[in-house]
DNA sequence: CGAGCCCTTGAACGCCGTCAAACTCAGTGG
DNA sequence: CCACTGAGTTTGACGGCGTTCAAGGGCTCG
């Protein structure tokens, strides 16, 4: 279980200059093309990275949880190709870049944690990418809400049946690459297919067996 | 240009143990959820990184050309959650994964380079979700020949208006989400709008200027 | 010369987007 | 206390983009 990176590593991470640093709700934590100097460690509260493209159009990448670090791609890229914003109010961890990678490779222990998370980052995207490009919209919704339940549990943030999810459907709508219209059909018929509610910031899943058959669903990837 | 890893580090990677490996066409350098220990340093043709659902459809993942890295996701995660195969005959560099994890965090130019590598893969990862999340099926196909162009042009492998291809539609049509069938008629739509010609694994883009209009294409994030 | 793979094209279907309207609810200010 | 606003949700009607099914083409290879 690498989401502790803070516990894990506590000794280690003290050595780093860190100040603790809050994002306000709908706030930018980093935008397209501007220069990242700065990584994030979510404590609590829920952010967000994303693109938008010209015309107007948005694709979320990522949804970021507390313990996710945000800002990892940006290890080695001087400018970041898209934006994150705090979907809630969102308390981090600041660290420098630079010092980051400086500890990194210093220590084993910190590199092996680090490299962990954005493997997991990377399988996640993965993921999205084989949801969006040949997932039915019902599948990848079944699919969406299942990686969610588990990356929570991991978090001990509810069980994985039941969970608040501050997202609003149009977010979702962005990262699965559907519209908030046709999304919230397929809210629809999973719950009169009693499989799974979302109403009010709360997730009810009903038959976890059936979503996951479903979705296709396999966890391992999460860890 | 971080293209030429043998060349950079040339004297540190001998320290490594390398041995050169081949894969015909139509094997698989590795599968899903095999363990790997080892990652590949393509030095010449084509290969393929995908998954397949147990649907029996595929998603293709990324492809790999020469002075790609092969196994790089797998630097921290024992099993491969997806798997990849020579769609040319492949002449690769093998390396061990443990030794290079090894000579990573004590080296720090060999560090920035495969973080490097891992970083762009990762920048194309999310400029492929966000097509197949958010382009029309030609400004997709538009992208994604633009992207190969300039991945080629990088390495000298055909100027950014004429370059070889050696991929099936089939394979091409499973990296953009769509069916073989629909991707043939993008095709024909774009030579008849003189944009675009592929033909017996030949490119010729014609108009690139609009070409890159139409896909909103911006070539930053490949270096 | 047949088998297999890939490309090409047509016809019809259906999933999902677009457009539009009504509803809830929180917040704001009169 | 109530009108007003704006963001988010819900639902219906309709159209189109992309899939599915089907057939025929060229090519290489045995």
């Amino acid at each position: 279980m690498h989401l502790a990176l803070l516990a894990l590593d506590e000794g280690l991470l003290k050595s780093l200059e860190i100040r603790s640093r809050v994002f306000e709700k709908g706030t930018d934590i980093y935008e397209e093309g501007r220069a990242c100097r700065k990584v994030y460690i979510v404590t609590t509260g829920w952010a967000c990275s994303y693109k938008i493209m010209r015309s107007g159009s948005r694709q979320v990448i990522d949804f970021k949880l507390p313990g996710d670090i945000i800002g990892l791609q940006a290890l080695n890229v001087i400018r970041s190709g898209h934006s994150c914003f705090a979907t809630t109010r969102v308390e981090t961890a600041e660290i420098n870049t630079l010092d980051l990678i400086h500890a990194f490779t210093a220590n084993d222990r910190l590199a092996t944690s680090i490299l962990g998370a954005a493997s997991r980052d990377d399988a996640m995207l993965v993921e999205r990418l084989v949801s969006v490009g040949r997932r039915s919209a019902l599948e990848r919704t079944a699919h969406f809400f299942l990686e969610l339940a588990e990356r929570l549990a991991l978090r001990g943030m509810g069980s994985k049946t039941a969970f608040d999810c501050p997202l609003s459907q149009f977010l979702i709508a962005d990262s699965l690459g559907l519209t908030a219209v046709h999304l919230n059909r397929m809210l629809r018929t999973l719950r009169e297919m009693n499989l799974l509610t979302f109403h009010e910031g709360h997730v009810h899943i009903l038959d976890q067996e059936r979503l996951t058959q479903l979705a296709d669903f396999e966890n391992s990837y999460l860890e």
